[in-house]
DNA sequence: TACGTGGATAGGAATGTATCCTATTTAGGA
DNA sequence: TCCTAAATAGGATACATTCCTATCCACGTA
């Protein structure tokens, strides 16, 4: 499995470092390996997958720890998830080209169209992964229900 | 909730009875009821909410035809998923902007970069839905490795 | 229309993912 | 170095998904 250079790797453990101290949270240990373990793969991994990898170094590492930091390093900003967040597969039978807007708070999920966003040029190199299906465009923010629940607090 | 139109989700049912019958399936109560659901609804539902919403017409609808159905419809086209396919939660801790390739057999996801991408126009009717946090592109299709396996059944 | 059969379903058991709980540990300021 | 609030470990729990198998039924055939 490819990596990141760990030039980068070491960069973006400092903009961690930074959001930490900005933010007043504690730098542990642990926080400090699994984002490293994120930043340093190329295959989005599952917290599982980060567990895993971390686990011959740090034996007692448990998973509750890895999904609380995960979840840390999303409210963060230094990571995002792929896909609606937290939820159950979800299923999507429009068979028109469409595209998705996901709120990252609750996962709702909504389609719109664009016939200009259906024509988009793929670069070249994306082929080297294998087949390409389909195209579509995901716009991400906070829908206004949770928009309004902010504001409530 | 917003339904979609009954005459288009007639007009959906009667291209997976066609489809069915191409691929020498039984056209159960179970199934059609199960995609009328996802197919009448906007809101992309996991199988947990079509089990919830069916469960009143028909209750002894087992959880196990729901998954089954669904991933019979996904296999048949009827259906597609949100995000990467049956996977737990996949973290990305890449702070540049950037697209995904998502393998719908596996799920394995990777990186490319598009300066064109960075730059859609995204239509105003979104902007209804909530805010807009950040917008990506997501290829997919069947990774090389799947492709591979597919060949050597 | 009635029959037979292979495919489909129900329902509970099993697996797997994610979160909760709480006693113990530790980072980081004083 | 000491103190304290925050963080962790590890087991318990909740929930999503799949597996297992006896029973049922869609549909081709007569």
């Amino acid at each position: 499995m490819f990596k990141v250079e760990s030039q980068e790797v070491d960069r973006r453990i400092e903009l961690f470092k930074q959001a930490a101290k900005a933010a007043g949270i504690k730098l542990t240990h642990q926080r400090i390996e699994i984002f490293r373990e994120v930043a340093s793969s190329v295959d989005h991994p599952s917290a599982e997958a980060v567990h895993k990898a971390l686990s011959p170094r740090m034996p007692t590492l448990s998973h509750d720890t890895v999904y609380r930091t995960l979840w840390l390093l999303t409210d963060l900003g230094m990571v995002s998830t792929l896909g609606p967040k937290r939820e159950s597969i979800r299923f999507d039978a429009n068979p028109e080209p469409h595209h998705h807007y996901v709120c990252l708070r609750c996962g709702l999920a909504r389609d719109f169209k664009s016939s200009e966003l259906n024509e988009l040029r793929i670069p070249e190199a994306v082929s080297e992964f294998g087949s390409i299906n389909a195209t579509q465009v995901e716009v991400h923010g906070i829908c206004k229900d949770c928009l309004q629940k902010q504001q409530d607090n």
